[in-house]
DNA sequence: CCGCCCATCTACCAAATGGTAGACAACCCC
DNA sequence: GGGGTTGTCTACCATTTGGTAGATGGGCGG
């Protein structure tokens, strides 16, 4: 298969970035294929319905998602340092990879089972990340917060931050990576004062 | 207009709920026919096409968001008092109407024009808090920030807390009154150790 | 009482959409 | 050299979808 997945792979990318950023019923196999130079029965060659095609965007991005969280923990530090890491990870991400996190968006929307194929493999994560927090606060070394409405919140902010491109532009901002650059800054800095302890 | 006018807000009550929960594509004329107990056509009769009918339903919720910040804002002190004010107005919503914030996340996907119309009926009060911000900062009763992106900040956060319901199932809890209640807390706290001037 | 208007419907249309079946060419291996 | 496999295509299908045109019945006013 490793022979003619040029294709594929184009397929998926092609779809990653239109389901993250048009939606998913907002794309046909016609638009997709137009895209690709291909006709539609190519792409149900690879991916025999259109919920297959989904299903194998998530779960590559899944991948791609949960491996920049990873690279974002390495060689992170403890309480606040760590989830700066993983902030910045995310920032990262959306700098090089901004469908990504559109997908994320998108596949919450569309609930299960969609969603419930993403959060199966951020689940792990998503639970560490709880566990951790819960520590850091048990530690007295973060305020304390529930740990899950504290990453609810997090996600939230983040995931805002990086994908609202409309609200940002009302707000007289354009999406460039320096003002993503500010996002960061501004996003650190509102997460920091949230879990600092203070006497 | 007021005699028929049984239907067409009928017809906007549906179409704000299908719209905001399921998606503008994924909604179909005749889905929202068979739901009323009528049939396409008369939809078509209210409202010429699809798209008019989208842009009905913004038309009027862009107007209740409005009366509900306002409502907000009555009353409200200074500083952090207002801010609390406004978030707790938005949860309160969220608890009557979460339609309406659904609406909010699925325009601001769907980009121009429907965004356009949203964000023309919220920008006067987007520059008034960009505004009261600014003016809290320079006064030195509040941490000083882009008030543009704080904005941004507060709405991504307040809306995830009320909208990722997915995420939040995800992460443990079930999205009920008493976790709205719960994650309001959060989000006032979090927000009020963001904006505290700290000596 | 009748005519007009409003609101709802039936019938229909064209295009879009997701999908199936089989043709065809290129390549590879026996 | 021929048969089989892979990958792409054409042709086609059924359904969905947004929309148009005209029929119909009820209510109201002159």
């Amino acid at each position: 298969m490793g022979g003619g997945g040029g294709t594929s792979d184009r397929i998926l990318d092609a779809a990653l970035t239109s389901f993250g950023s048009r939606g998913f019923e907002a794309t046909s196999l016609d638009t997709l294929a137009k895209q690709l130079d291909i006709r539609k029965q190519t792409i149900l060659y690879w991916f025999p319905t259109k919920d297959a095609l989904l299903s194998a965007v998530i779960e590559r991005s899944a991948a791609e998602l949960a491996q920049a969280f990873e690279s974002g923990l390495e060689g992170a530090g403890e309480g606040w340092a760590k989830v700066e890491a993983v902030v910045r990870a995310v920032f990262r991400l959306a700098a090089r990879r901004p469908e990504l996190l559109g997908l994320v968006r998108e596949v919450a929307r569309l609930g299960p089972p969609p969603a419930t194929q993403m959060i199966e493999v951020l689940d792990p994560l998503m639970r560490r990340a709880s566990d951790f927090l819960k520590a850091e606060m048990d530690a007295g070394r973060m305020r304390r917060h529930d740990p899950r409405l504290l990453l609810l919140a997090i996600y939230s902010t983040v995931i805002g931050m990086v994908t609202e491109v409309e609200v940002l532009k009302a707000l007289g901002e354009e999406p460039t990576a320096r003002s993503l650059v500010r996002r960061r800054a501004d996003v650190l800095e509102l997460l920091r004062s949230a879990l600092r302890i203070e006497e």
